[in-house]
DNA sequence: AAGAGGCCCTGATAGC
DNA sequence: TGCTATCAGGGCCTCT
């Protein structure tokens, strides 16, 4: 499901919320996530105050307490509501909420703090909850992942050196975590649409022309996509149960057959797919 | 050793 | 209406 901005908009709409509250219980009705949920995990978090909350990534990354830290990861279909205790499994008293935004099936996690409660829920359980012990554990585990767009790090000679050696089509270095991380479906196909490359094009043959392109969309469609609350094609909201808007703004992405926004262009949006995945490009204007 | 594709899982939707 | 097939914001693992 998410990707940076969606992840992104998650923390912001938890903060105000959890920053400071502490966690009374935590239950687990399924632990067959993407991994299994350490059996610890309960005991471990319970009475732990949530100090902080940020994000790597796609990865929310929740502060406990004596330097514990929480990790969670949305698979293709994790959310996270925030649920009034009163009402438990019934509708809530915040008012951002409506009926149907409280999903019944797959509450697999249900943190409880005094005045209500945080549920994830996961229909696909691509997603993931990973409790680490401290700031070491953490910085290994984030290590493993590259720049985000926004970072200094993410520069042209970066871009360069890693993308001029590659045999990997652009799309899939996009996609690739370990390069740069954040990105994923929906965007690699919007950044590429703006950088007016094709996204099968070998990394090796990408121009340096390009690669500047890339560096700076990369950073725009992020950052607008975040401005405009993430993108929810089917099931993505805020912890408040808000829709994001920036699939409104989607230029190739779900556009298949549909014509080009390019001003003059004429081509139409076509769908091809590169390691099992939906991409989608204009044929004119992406060379 | 690098790169592509299979696969984990459930639900929504399209097509018959 | 009810079936079946296809496809979905990810990423680890296994092949070649």
């Amino acid at each position: 499901m998410p990707e940076l901005p969606e992840v992104e908009i998650v923390k912001q709409s938890l903060v105000k919320k959890v920053i400071n509250k502490k966690i009374n219980r935590v239950v687990i009705y399924n632990r067959n996530l993407r991994f299994k949920i350490d059996k610890n995990l309960e005991k471990n978090i319970k009475n732990k105050q949530i100090v902080d909350i940020s994000r790597k990534s796609k990865y929310l990354i929740i502060h406990l307490n004596e330097g514990k830290f929480l990790l969670i990861h949305f698979g293709m279909s994790g959310t996270l509501h925030l649920s009034n205790n009163e009402f438990s499994n019934k509708i809530t008293n915040l008012s951002f909420y409506n009926k149907q935004r409280l999903p019944k099936k797959h509450n697999h996690i249900v943190f409880f703090f005094s005045k209500f409660k945080l549920i994830y829920n996961d229909p696909r359980r691509f997603g993931f909850v990973k409790l680490l012990y401290s700031d070491q554990e953490l910085k290994s585990f984030l290590r493993k992942y590259g720049p985000e767009p926004m970072d200094v790090s993410f520069n042209f000679n970066y871009l360069k050196s890693k993308i001029k050696g590659s045999k990997k089509k652009i799309k899939n270095l996009l996609l690739d975590q370990k390069f740069i991380s954040g990105i994923g479906n929906i965007y690699a196909s919007e950044i590429l649409y703006y950088s007016k490359i094709r996204p099968n094009k070998i990394g090796r043959k990408v121009k340096n022309s390009e690669i500047k392109q890339i560096e700076k969309f990369s950073k725009h469609v992020l950052k607008k996509a975040i401005k405009k609350g993430g993108s929810t094609i089917r099931n993505f909201i805020n912890s408040e149960g808000l829709d994001g808007s920036y699939q409104k703004e989607f230029k190739v992405y779900d556009r298949e057959g549909k014509e080009c926004s390019t001003r003059k262009c004429n081509g139409f949006i076509k769908k091809i797919v590169i390691s099992n995945r939906s991409t989608f490009y204009c044929k004119n204007c992406q060379k």
